[in-house]
DNA sequence: GCTTGATCTAGAGTCGACTCTAACTCCTAG
DNA sequence: CTAGGAGTTAGAGTCGACTCTAGATCAAGC
């Protein structure tokens, strides 16, 4: 079973013009398929690897960053320490931003509190 | 005592350029203070407005936003509830990215999990 | 007085990530 | 057989948030 561009973005909640925007970036791990008259046909699997992307973009990764890790990707076992490697770093990078989002859940909290009259003003 | 755009910038963390870029945004709750000669001469509440911003800035609150809020409060006592209002519609914002950044990181996590070989691979 | 380094303004440039346009093709329903 | 909607490409435009440049001024040390 395949699905339009069309069909893709709602699923994903991606334009198509962004669906296409990411297909010239590099970002799918297969090339897309094509019908007869050039339309593109994803498949399920392609759906899931954009969800992928989607989480990773979503938690700061650059589009060059994604690519990277897509090539490995599709180049295949044995490069798995390299896999690993870059999750590994945009895993800290995503705990920094817990951290400091935090921060300012705080903060915000704090202002909160003062407004509503539970906190004495400083 | 007060502060030059350099020492602020140490302090803070930003570029000198962008702190004259945020005071142009109209970030700043009070204008800064002026020496002869027209060098700007930050006070210690400057610095601690400054840090709020960030804190909204990397939580995600549009400049545009900051400065409505800056507004606010430049205003003086009376719109509180606004405030609060504002503060409280970007708390929702703030759990929806701790949300999503969870879910990010559980992604990643499993996709380690894989490659580190403590999972099987799907 | 002279040099050096920080600061000033106005405005231009950059960068990442889309987002849209134009001009065309293709498929389906009526 | 034709009208309308979805798809195609290459390339241009937009937007937010900086970031930098040019050319002038200022303050401190020699």
């Amino acid at each position: 079973m395949t699905l339009s561009i069309g069909q893709v973005a709602e699923r994903t909640g991606l334009s198509v013009h962004t669906l296409r925007f990411y297909e010239r970036e590099g970002l799918l791990a297969n090339p897309v398929r094509r019908a007869a008259g050039g339309r593109r046909l994803y498949t399920e699997d392609d759906v899931g690897w954009l969800g992928v992307c989607i989480r990773l973009r979503s938690s700061g990764m650059p589009l060059p960053v994604i690519r990277e890790y897509t090539e490995l990707v599709r180049q295949g076992p044995g490069n798995e320490k390299e896999r690993l490697d870059l999750l590994k770093r945009h895993r800290e990078h995503v705990l920094e931003q817990l951290a400091e989002l935090n921060a300012c859940l705080e903060v915000i909290e704090h202002k909160v509190g003062i407004y509503e009259g539970r906190l004495p003003d400083c």
